[in-house]
DNA sequence: TCAAATTGCATACAGACTGTATGTACGTAG
DNA sequence: CTACGTACATACAGTCTGTATGCAATTTGA
């Protein structure tokens, strides 16, 4: 089998993934604003023709960067939450741990949840969060719904606030003098939010 | 009484507070990326030399510009919520209302949710909110766990969460087709969240 | 198979924006 | 009244983004 696509698809894809790549690592280093262009094409051994020749702006290399870091992280969480997919409550608290780790690194923190929001603006930011940890939450809610362990609620705006309780606890973990105690700490408080949604002859 | 001060204390107050006004409004309409520092003075009706020698940069100017909209926010919430301060619980569900509402405008959505994280950073960000909105959660959280109507736990972890939960849901207002639906329907979700954490005895 | 068109990228350039350095008028203190 | 400090204006240098142009490699189609 030979690497898909054409010897110029073949390029291109190969330039953008380095751009991307390249991108995620000073992005994540020192934020959208404080690395340039010129920076990121010499790290990925370009130019920055080649930059605004794959993306439109530089906005929109950072909107590409944005969804390879979420597509990896919900990979990565998605793994650890169906292991212990037996119990829907159990689901949802083993996600939100794994959210927990999964965030607190640097360029998970410093790209997804400080700088996307304002360089994307909010709804594109949670446009691309909908195919991966909101979608992630909301099919955990629901199961968790149909199964009558949680009480049947609207389950949009529950995901919504709960992804920003989970951003918080994830920024507070990863600012913290004591990551692990940290940690520790927020998941409690976290599994307890969720149990007060249980149903209550359910606990 | 005369306007406190001497004339030139007098007048660095009137050129920073008209800095701080005109950039809250461009800010708030486009952006801490979207405005250069040259429109902002016009809007002041100073010059770019006033702008550095009052502040140390833009995200100085910045800075002064999330504070004075959390202090006026904060102010008006407050008066709000103490009014219905019977019952620490009611003063709960009574300031997430008013959060929702405040939230929803313009200037705070952008200046405060979508901006200041990045352009301040996390560690800036909270230590502003925590004399101000964060400051009122915890105190209203202390109260209710005083009172016994909320199980006892660590009060700054849960105060994190809930007011990231509060952000998350004032940014979904504030983006909504539908704003008043939506808050109702943001309202009763955060409501359901809190019932979660009161004692079982307690409802 | 060879010319024409397209793709991918490099280079050079124009505009904008931030921060700084320098100059000046007004207040204030001794 | 003199000497200094404060508040501000103007001019400038450096940097960064996005665009226009040129060129080489590849693909197309006749």
């Amino acid at each position: 089998m030979e690497s898909s696509g054409t010897k110029h698809t073949r390029r291109s894809r190969a330039t953008r993934d380095a751009l991307v790549a390249a991108a995620r690592g000073l992005f994540a280093e020192r934020g959208y604003a404080g690395v340039g262009t010129e920076e990121i094409v010499r790290a990925a051994g370009v130019t920055r023709g080649a930059l605004y020749h794959q993306f439109r702006d530089k906005t929109d290399l950072f909107d590409a960067t944005v969804q390879a870091v979420e597509a990896e992280l919900t990979g990565r969480i998605a793994g650890q939450v169906m292991g212990a997919a037996t119990d829907p409550v159990l689901a949802l608290k083993a996600g939100a741990r794994a959210f927990l780790e999964a965030f607190a690194e640097p360029d998970v923190e410093r790209i997804l949840l400080l700088d996307a929001p304002g360089v994307l603006g909010w709804r594109r930011w949670r446009e691309i969060g909908q195919e991966h940890g909101l979608g992630v939450i909301s099919k955990a809610l629901e199961a968790a719904m149909a199964s009558g362990a949680l009480a049947a609620r609207p389950v949009a705006p529950l995901a919504h606030v709960l992804l920003g309780a989970l951003d918080e606890a994830a920024l507070m973990v990863a600012h913290s003098d004591d990551p692990e105690a940290t940690r520790v700490e927020m998941a409690e408080t976290l599994e307890h939010l969720l149990d007060g949604l249980l149903t209550r002859d359910g606990r």
